[in-house]
DNA sequence: AATGAATGAGCTTTCATTCAT
DNA sequence: AATGAATGAAAGCTCATTCAT
């Protein structure tokens, strides 16, 4: 039976085995990603394992969750910073394709918690969709969002949006030195999204969600 | 070894199985889909099975390849039947949803599909992405689509629109019978989403793309 | 259940098959060599094998036996080309050489017929040996062998010794081209072994057997 | 993955299982000998099996590396104990015989180690020739070998005389209990082969490599 | 005479999990 | 807290053989 570790060691020996837990999970998939190999790879004894998890499924979960976190807290941070409404969802979009980069294992865990734990990801989604609704809200509050947008729908476009280009033009370009191609150097600055593609985005979703649609935004890049 | 059939009774088994195997790999997933259960719903035996594939794996992307090009034809087949641009790409987004209600398996397999056989799934997105960016480029010779947007970002984005929304209003909802809430009866009607949601998505769509955007539309229902 | 051909096109059909089977089994040994495999080689169907053979038991032991008279042939027919008793001898050894650097499949099949077939094996090498045994009891009346040696005893030390040169230096060196460095050009001039090792061992051979032992023989190559 | 035992406890299971493949080896074949049947046998569980050994081809290669040492250390053994050159020669050759005896498992493991593991077979044979040549060396050294004969050639004939007799007269007279009716009673005595075949053998051997060929050894029985 | 579709037992191998130490 | 030996069910896949055509 697993149980919370209760010493300082127990605690790093099972945050060892989370983070790389995460990492062979995102390599292999879900079932390849065999608890040898884990242990193996956290270099502890397999039995170590499930003293911290009572089974694979359960640290499946954790790593979704914890991925989950970690993401929300990049977003968040990211807008957070920015004082107009849509200017933080722009902030949030980009500190999501720069998470998606930086941490491709985001995408590759999610598409298997849909067979492996379909209710933690739908947590995953409502979660994140609630932080978009609430911006959206805001900045409907600040007469920055068009009358005829409902928050609840726009926000699971965004996060379609979202997700696909990351798939696209993160992941899919990534083994090309997409990124490096950027020029960027410090995290804050790497966009993730190649600039003109990101810009494109932006513009697209302005378009949808500004009350003051076909008013092209300048081009800034994110 | 696994071979095309060479009689008509071969045939027959061989697209027995590609069916069920459809169904199996979307209830249960790749991994838990074993041949015995496969060949056990298929009513043939195991052997049978390795006829006409030469393994799991081929099966698996015989089924997404299968999956992709019915969902296209559906697209094609809804959207060609209307004369405007955007009222075309309209009709392909409604048989989308129309398609991922009646086949939830398409979702279900292109989660595992990331994992399982990703240079295919890869293949089933360009391949949906062209068909947006055609009709895009359609729209714009026509006038129909805004200056300042890039087709295929556009038709990037629009498919995440269309597959976010679907996860949520058409999977999600589907064990609650939201379709047969909607009272439509010919599939023609059945618009997969639920009609004021499919609305705000298109309102959405239509502001970010159309040159004059800002001008709700009227609220057709898909 | 297998039959004798009744037509002409039927005993080319089996031979066919137990040509192929020959080689299959020589290649891949008798696990591997399976009736898909053999039946594909042979160009017939998988049904049309059990028109000539009632199993794969069956085919492997008729190849055989079908080995075993060809090797005898061809040695009686060069020792019956000498008129010297240990003349003969020699020149059936040097056909047994011969008939192994040409069918390596002799070798491959009789170590394989130890576990499949173990009586049809031991038909083989006491063929064999009552060739030799007869060989040596003419040589015995004539005078050329000598008397402290049992024929029997004997026979079965020539096979053994026969078997181990031909794997050594006839199998084992075949790939590094040792029958073209020979330079001997008809079938009847290849000793299979290395003329050196031939003679080597016909020495060691005479020897043993002839009664007028320590009197080096002429170092004829085979 | 198979590792080196790292407990006492895993080193007696290991040692149990290669005791254990050896014999059913032997007596089902390498195909046949299934690792249900080894490990049934060895009462373990399947997966202990691979604990310690990567694939059924990899225990067969130890075991027949094995029994190559185990009849190297007879032959050795036996040998080593006697002063005269050809005797020790002889002496071998019987310890060979009474491992023969003893174990027919070397027999059947080796004729199917030319298909299932070539190269280890061939290591195996050349083991034991290279220790007939240093043998024969010695021999010569000690003007006990015959000028004309070539250490190589005869190693491999005797090899072969020895392969051969032993698997006419111990292994195939084995189920007549040959063995019981020599009225041998200590292994030391048990000469494998029947003493008359043994002297014969014998005799032919010193005939062909002493330098006083012709000159009978006395009938002594190993 | 010839075929190829169909079968299911049986193979090797993997893996999450338990437990004694 | 940590380990590694042990397990056995279950997986993917192969194959000799049968049979309807």
């Amino acid at each position: 039976m697993s149980a919370l570790p209760r010493t300082e060691r127990g605690g790093r020996t099972r945050a060892r085995i989370l983070d790389v837990a995460t990492q062979v999970f995102a390599e292999r998939g879900y079932h390849d990603a065999s608890i040898v190999r884990i242990t193996a790879a956290a270099e502890v004894g397999q039995g170590t394992f499930y003293l911290y998890f009572a089974s694979k499924q359960e640290v499946f979960e954790e790593v979704v969750r914890d991925l989950n976190q970690r993401v929300r807290r990049a977003m968040v941070a990211a807008s957070s910073a920015e004082t107009g409404r849509l200017a933080a969802e722009r902030a949030g979009f980009a500190a999501y394709f720069r998470f998606t980069a930086a941490n491709p294992a985001l995408y590759r865990i999610m598409r298997q918690a849909e067979i492996v734990a379909p209710h933690v990801l739908r947590e995953h989604y409502e979660r994140i969709a609630d932080g978009y609704v609430a911006g959206l809200r805001a900045a409907r509050v600040h007469g920055e969002l068009a009358e005829e947008i409902d928050p609840e729908v726009a926000a699971w476009a965004l996060m379609g949006i979202g997700e696909m280009a990351g798939m696209r033009w993160v992941l899919w370009e990534q083994p090309d030195g997409a990124a490096a191609r950027n020029g960027a150097t410090t995290p804050e600055e790497r966009p993730g999204l190649p600039p003109e593609i990101f810009d494109a985005t932006m513009r697209l979703v302005e378009r949808a969600l500004s009350p003051t649609a076909g008013t092209p935004t300048e081009g800034r890049t994110a």
